[in-house]
DNA sequence: GTACACTCCGTACCATACTACAGAGTCAAG
DNA sequence: CTTGACTCTGTAGTATGGTACGGAGTGTAC
């Protein structure tokens, strides 16, 4: 056996059916070949994609940018330096996410330490440990 | 001066007005002291708290989760101890997200890395470089 | 050979997170 | 003391990302 039914997918991959249907439609799942009946019939591939979309959209890219991470491969459209380049401005987004969410881990970090010691804790501590380096503008002149 | 009215709030905040309001509502930051004429007074941190709002947006947290992170704070209604369990619970979150972003940096790194040396490159290689450890399963039966 | 679960397509509906008016009042620079 | 930018409330509309039918055909296990 090497197809699925949409049935399937959905459930391993852990969404609805209506969600499988709704990606092949926005591009992010190639249309499957299909058989006489008009049943589509998917590789198992597509499972681990429609995991890799969920994972991103967890880490809040949109479907429009799902849709360019997973185009970044060399085919008949694409040249090698062009999807290099495109590849390169992704990491540098990511990395950003990464900063940002290493920042806020850290204020939580600090804030479970300080309620451990009973030590007083700020109005609103997540919030202050965040400033720091928040998008390098750190005083607003009114 | 100490405060700013909501237009100045949201051009600092990079939002617009409209947004402002729409989070006051939401409850994701306080109603504001206000004017005799009836214009909202707004303290210069809720410049810093609109923006932590786009962040963790950014990052893929919603707005209901974001309000839960605004909250951890020692008040009235919640003692040390269950600021601290929520903390921790939400560090967890966190470094989930931290994983996955990294492995995806991994995946476009090793992309370009191949794009550079000319070697073959796979149909989808940053979807199956995420699938080493996307969620612990690794197999798919049919 | 018939239940019963599954699939098809199309359309409509939903929640989230804004965004855009309308109509009226306010502020401040010249 | 006016003019133009700003604010107010309330309501309506939008984009994104699904989710839920309805009515009809398909697959398969007993």
């Amino acid at each position: 056996m090497e197809s699925m039914t949409i049935g399937k997918v959905a459930r391993f991959a852990e969404v609805g059916v209506e969600t499988v249907r709704f990606y092949e439609r926005e591009g992010l799942i190639a249309e499957p070949p299909r058989r006489e009946s008009g049943y589509r019939q998917y590789p198992v591939e597509t499972v681990s994609r429609i995991r890799f979309i969920k994972h991103a959209k967890e880490l809040g890219f949109t479907l429009k940018e799902i849709r360019e991470l997973l185009s970044l491969q060399i085919d008949s459209e694409a040249t090698c330096d062009d999807v290099r380049k495109r590849a390169e401005a992704k990491i540098l987004d990511i990395e950003e996410k990464l900063q940002a969410l290493e920042r806020m881990k850290m204020a939580l970090i600090n804030l479970v330490k300080s309620c451990r010691g009973r030590a007083p804790v700020s109005e609103c501590p997540i919030l202050e440990a965040m400033e720091d380096g928040n998008d390098g503008i750190r005083r607003v002149d009114i």
